[in-house]
DNA sequence: ACGGTTTCGTGCGTTGACGGATCGAAAGAG
DNA sequence: CTCTTTCGATCCGTCAACGCACGAAACCGT
């Protein structure tokens, strides 16, 4: 079954797909691109051939030669070129929009980081992001875009592009940024809840790169999860899936934002630990403090002990979808080994021995860049469509 | 990207595809196969005239003619032939076996039910399986066997074909009922968690046809999950996915046969409404009782209390994946509306409310041959590799 | 009753992708 | 320096897919 757009005809879907190869894995043989396929070489060098004359692709040189590196005549290496136009990231925080460029493969050029209270007026934050965009492509020297995906940390509703309740983005539930967007940047806008994002940057050059099935977590003001099954990011029959900050945890009765009580949100966050820090450093000033400057043993224990209850809802998840990995980003995940041994220990302890057994729990190669890049290299992929 | 596993060349990939559409939708017109592939129609009259001349596909009368059915020509429905070897199942449950065979397109000829301790003696419950295989081959006339998929209510090793604990069937740990079955069979066996054949059932032929994402729980003597997604049963990175018998419910103490306590199974279970049905009804026998029969008061509301339990751990579940249907098999989907009810008004209760609201939760349409359809499925399809 | 419309099925010529075979090129191994 | 191994390029026979045109089989309106 070709679950391909089928973009015009089947008879290049052959060559589509040696392009996707060469795209998502960064450079492939030709005998690699015949293995992989299933085609022969020669089928695999006339679409390879075609491929360089229309100028998408490039030969480099075989990359390791010299003794010990098999004998042979050495392989070429085709690696995608970047002959389309440019794309655009955003993303959005709590209090930060992240707007960044990068050519049509998704490989970035620059980025800007600003901070402002997103959630107060959703309007305003979107004028700011579109400016910082601008800003970006001027100084790049770049004129047109061909495409944004833009990251929110809340449901995004896929069929109609809404944000949903609940969200950080209070004020934003409701409104269809892809169109309000789509206006100021003049260019195809795609929202996507931003633990989705991060999965797909985490998927194609992070921790995911080598599993078929995970779980990405993204631990900061709010604590959502995009889900990578096949290899391909998966978004539910709605496109809300991945909503686990609002599970409950029994003997706790912290009210949240969402109207029940004791969610995980309430006692695993950015703010919850920069509250509990207020108290055991009294002369911190944690308003803005990176957590993973921290190095001592007592905020040490404070984070190990928020991996493990982050842990015991991953354990139950872990049950039923039986992941290869889990990869814990955002804030949270970047500060340091204690919270993602708070993490293993608790769904070590928690979900079935064999499935934990097959689990690699680590934290986001990426840090808290995985949902810009992820983003850039979903808008990469779609500027293609 | 081709996810098939080529057998043979590329060439022929359209005219297999087409094969995997008809076989698993049960007659397509050209047309409807032009739409689904994205191949035109005359490659698709060719490929499917090829498929006639082979003998793998027959053409049917159109379906519907007479006023009302639309103007224009009626086209005519192309169906699957079975022209292959037939196929055998077996569904292994606590205390039953229940084999049956089926021509090589998965249409069932006959099944026979033996009832046993199957968790007593591994080894003997499987001798008996093979002797009522052999009997009612024997009684439909069938010498060969081409394969055999054999479920069992518990986590199955992708890689290994072994049996994982904890499961119902303690004696069975560590077996590999693949290789044992297969000598006795003379025929290919696949072992497959019984959740996961009952998700195949009902995505073939019940409830679960018009969705893409969707959980199917088997609630019977443990309680397990199938998960499909995409179209496509997925067992998770080692196969072992579906296992929420053991997520632990608050405030319940109850020693679980896995070594935990407060598990999920201990609450709900066949077992458990037995024992809880010894109370309020001590009139009746209730060994070998059908729940489905009853129809006072005090069962409905006992049932519905069940239900209620099981929504509140599907309600996380759904949270995270979002699917968009739940279908609820084994005897406890079985035993009617009252069971169903509480696991809808939980799940909407405690599920994030848009995540609810996408959700169509209903008892499964094969009822309990849902693990055993799905066997016979699942087996025709294997067949044709 | 009879065209008009719609949709389905099919035959045909052209295109071009696939597969197999062959040969040369570029490296390492002995 | 020769042998082996692997990769790349080329040629050619085959055949799937496309587009198009035409006929077939139904319904619909007058």
């Amino acid at each position: 079954m070709s679950e391909t757009t089928n973009h015009g005809s089947v008879r290049d879907r052959s060559r589509e797909d040696i392009y996707d190869l060469i795209l998502e894995s960064g450079g492939m043989t030709r005998s690699e691109l015949a293995e992989a396929t299933g085609i022969s070489r020669s089928a695999v060098t006339s679409a390879v051939g075609r491929l360089i004359r229309e100028g998408r692709a490039v030969e480099s040189e075989p990359d390791s030669k010299g003794p010990g590196s098999g004998s042979g005549r050495p392989a070429n290496r085709i690696t995608a070129v970047a002959s389309g136009l440019p794309v655009a990231a955003m993303d959005f925080g709590h209090n930060h929009v992240w707007v960044a460029v990068a050519d049509s493969l998704g490989n970035a050029l620059g980025d800007s980081l600003t901070v402002i209270d997103v959630d107060y007026n959703a309007t305003e934050a979107m004028d700011l992001a579109a400016a910082a965009l601008d800003a970006l492509r001027h100084e790049h020297g770049i004129t047109t875009i061909s495409n944004v995906v833009c990251g929110i940390p809340g449901p995004v509703d896929a069929r109609t592009g809404l944000v949903k309740s609940p969200t950080i983005l209070s004020s934003w539930v409701g409104l269809s940024p892809a169109q309000e967007l789509g206006h100021r940047l003049g260019a195809p806008v795609h929202i996507e809840n931003d633990a989705v994002l991060g999965a797909h940057g985490e998927l194609r050059l992070g921790a995911g790169r080598h599993h078929k099935d995970f779980l990405y977590i993204k631990a900061s003001h709010g604590i959502g999860a995009g889900i990578v099954i096949g290899g391909k990011p998966f978004t539910g029959s709605t496109g809300i899936a991945g909503e686990i900050g609002h599970t409950q945890l029994p003997n706790n009765t912290e009210l949240c934002r969402c109207g029940k009580r004791g969610c995980l949100e309430t006692v695993v966050s950015v703010q919850s630990m920069r509250k509990q820090l207020q108290h055991t450093h009294p002369h911190l000033d944690v308003t803005q403090l990176d957590l993973s400057t921290l190095d001592d043993a007592i905020s040490a224990r404070m984070l190990n002990e928020a991996g493990r209850t982050i842990g015991r809802v991953l354990a139950d998840l872990c049950n039923l979808i039986n992941p290869g990995a889990i990869i814990i980003g955002g804030e949270l995940g970047a500060s340091g080994e204690a919270l993602i041994d708070g993490v293993r220990s608790s769904v070590h302890r928690y979900a079935q021995p064999a499935t934990a057994a097959a689990l690699e729990i680590s934290a986001a190669e990426l840090g808290t860049r995985a949902e810009l890049t992820g983003a850039l290299q979903l808008a990469a992929w779609r500027a293609q469509r």
